[in-house]
RNA sequence: GCUCCAGUAGCUCAGCCGGAUAGAGCAAUUGCCUUCUAAGCAAUCGGUCGCAGGUUCGAGUCCUGCCUGGGGCGCCA
């Protein structure tokens, strides 16, 4: 058992926040500087704006010139007085009308460098106090194909729940698909005129979702005496008519099987749990029950609502929220309520994070306000809706199909592996290199999907972005393939000089000359800032924009210091960089939900 | 009418609690492959941060008004 899982050292390994600990030790000397009421007070410490600054820089002291009467300057003086930061920095100055600037000692960068070169999680410590955390996944109408609306809230919603994970929170991954309600009805009553047996055999060809569903939709256009079958069937589906249930499971399992594959292709956690709308379908009565006990239900034109604070509709009375419709059925804000109460009773979850369509920003703000007048959403627990910009098309409407539909995803994905690989064998051509078709294919796949997901998140999820191939697969830029090609060329040194990552000598010293050097360093050791900020305000973006800059810092290095051809000492301390900048775009990629490759 | 979001280089976008001279990429122009994959690197060019006020030591960032674009606004999700 001894040897299954090792104590690692990385378990002794303080945390490598050098920003954390660099702002901890300016409050210190903040306090003792200007007494203990300064322990509020923020050193507002922040990465320097320029390199000729240092590495890091405080902007405090400007802040704090009305609270002390004193000239910022003055105290900033004071403050380096009595700060200690001789183990990780060259002596500070004051710069400018206060600044102070810091600026990391080549023995620290060293020595941390050392520390993670060991270190499965580069640094990145996991939090101290893990949170139970529900990240929502989208909720394709289960009667429906997945199309271009359900890209970004998969890619987006998958590398949150992949980084909340990794920095050690419990995540739980729902999808919330609307597997209710009166689409179904339109299914059932179809599948049983068209497809009798199937509720006998239980069988339906998969490839058939999408024409079963056109098919329905048209019987449902063209034919009364078919829409009142559907309109028979949702009854007889809310009665639990088990010959109904059935044959709703059947539509169901088939979309299910549908989705899986699409998540499959698009390489989303396999962790998935479903719990849709019929999930919470048993509780719906309750929260009404529960809103009336509160006393803030209201009936109103026959419908029962909750009368919202701060919205009004067009006449400017208040606007209800309704939860219960006129003919006493429910709809998606019951549910949602519902799933709300559930969350915070049953799973006990403390952060809940939506990223759905900003164009539902209204939707979820009520559902909260309601949430939190209903007592289930405390000061303990946060609901987050993370607004998403959409994709658009050139011409910067909505992406649409040629037939003017919605763009269904699995064409997107398919286009995009299709491009990468023609990509590819272009390249092979014009190289006289020849490769076998599993890498060929694995290459296309890695490189279309990657590159579809990271374009979707190097975007500010919160804005609109254009959707275009060419620009997601160009081998220049802030893209998937130049990430890639930055690892690729390392594991390409491993290979022309025949050297095991791993077995690089630990007690190798790592030695920092060169200012591209300086530079990789630098960058390497902030990865588990960039995954703090992530953390904190969900915008994967900076994640990308984290790796894209290592990698173009790598580049540089790669073009400036020979590796393979350098003396010793400095051939492995180049090689020890060269594997840590690998490792930290595997790993950076991986929580984004995107794969590496060994050669491309 | 009310409300939310956006407006930053020719194009696509970053810009963290308000900090020093507003940053990338693409496009354009120009250098660098006998040397670890040139899918790279270096350099040049490019800005009234929508407009007008205000707050203060300091505003792309905060406040007010306006302009433009997009979304939402009672039984769809």
């Amino acid at each position: 058992m001894y040897g299954c899982h090792p104590v690692s050292p990385k378990n002794l390994i303080p945390m490598n926040s050098t920003l954390a600990l660099l702002k901890d030790r300016l409050q210190t000397a903040l306090v003792a500087a200007f007494g203990p009421e300064l322990a509020d007070a923020d050193p507002v410490l922040v990465p320097a704006s320029n390199p000729k600054f240092g590495d890091y820089q405080a902007n405090g002291a400007m802040g704090l010139a009305k609270r002390l009467g004193l000239s910022p300057r003055a105290i900033a003086s004071q403050l380096l007085n009595h700060l200690d930061v001789a183990d990780l920095c060259d002596p500070p100055e004051v710069a400018g009308p206060g600044f102070i600037n810091l600026r990391l000692k080549t023995a620290y960068l060293e020595a941390q460098l050392k520390a993670i070169q060991s270190d499965p999680r580069l640094g990145v410590a996991p939090v101290p106090n893990p949170k139970r955390v529900i990240v929502d996944y989208p909720s394709p109408n289960i009667a429906k194909e997945m199309h271009v609306g359900h890209l970004r809230p998969c890619v987006i919603g998958d590398a949150l729940a992949r980084i909340l994970e990794f920095l050690g929170h419990n995540v739980l991954r729902l999808s919330h698909i609307g597997d209710w309600g009166t689409p179904f009805g339109m299914l059932i009553a179809y599948l049983r005129e068209a497809y009798p047996d199937a509720l006998v055999s239980g069988k339906l060809d998969l490839g058939d979702l999408a024409t079963f569903y056109r098919a329905a939709k048209k019987r449902f256009d063209e034919d009364a005496t078919f829409q009142e079958a559907a309109r028979l069937a949702v009854v007889q589906l809310q009665a639990g008519d088990p010959e109904t249930i059935q044959a709703w499971k059947i539509v169901c399992d088939l979309s299910n099987r549908t989705n899986r594959k699409i998540f499959d292709l698009m390489g989303l956690s396999p962790q998935i749990q479903e719990r849709g709308e019929s999930f919470y379908n048993p509780f719906l009565p309750d929260v009404i029950a529960e809103l009336d006990r509160l006393g803030l239900l209201v009936e109103d034109q026959g419908a029962k609502c909750v009368f919202l604070e701060g919205f009004t509709n067009k006449e400017g009375k208040p606007l209800p929220l309704i939860v219960q419709k006129s003919d006493g059925g429910y709809n998606y804000a019951t549910t949602d309520l519902a799933a709300i109460r559930y969350r915070v009773t049953e799973d006990r979850v403390q952060r809940v994070i939506y990223p759905v369509g900003a164009e539902q920003t209204n939707h979820f703000t009520q559902i909260f306000q309601v949430g939190k007048r209903a007592g289930w959403i405390t000061d303990e627990t946060e609901f987050v809706h993370t607004p998403l910009g959409n994709i658009l098309g050139e011409d910067g409407k909505k992406l649409k199909s040629r037939s003017g539909e919605a763009a269904r995803l699995v064409d997107l994905l398919e286009e995009a592996i299709a491009r990468a690989r023609a990509d590819l064998e272009t390249r092979l051509t014009d190289e006289n290199r020849t490769e076998t078709e599993d890498f060929i294919a694995n290459v296309g796949q890695v490189v279309g999907i990657g590159a579809i997901k990271y374009a979707d998140l190097s975007q500010n999820r919160t804005s609109s972005y254009i959707f275009s191939y060419d620009k997601m697969l160009a081998l220049q830029g802030n893209t998937a393939p130049y990430m890639l090609y930055a690892y690729v060329r390392v594991q390409g040194i491993s290979r022309k000089g025949g050297v095991d990552f791993e077995a690089l000598g630990a007690d190798s010293p790592i030695l920092l000359q060169d200012e591209s050097e300086f530079a990789l360093a630098k960058s390497l050791l902030q990865f588990d800032e960039v995954l703090s900020a992530v953390e904190a305000d969900l915008l994967p973006n900076r994640l990308c924009e984290y790796l894209f800059d290592l990698s173009k810092t790598f580049n540089q290095f790669y073009d400036r210091c020979p590796i393979l051809q350098a003396d010793e000492p400095q051939r492995t301390s180049r090689l020890i960089l060269a594997d840590l900048t690998a490792r930290t775009i595997r790993l950076g990629l991986s929580l984004l939900g995107i794969q590496v490759l060994e050669r491309m």
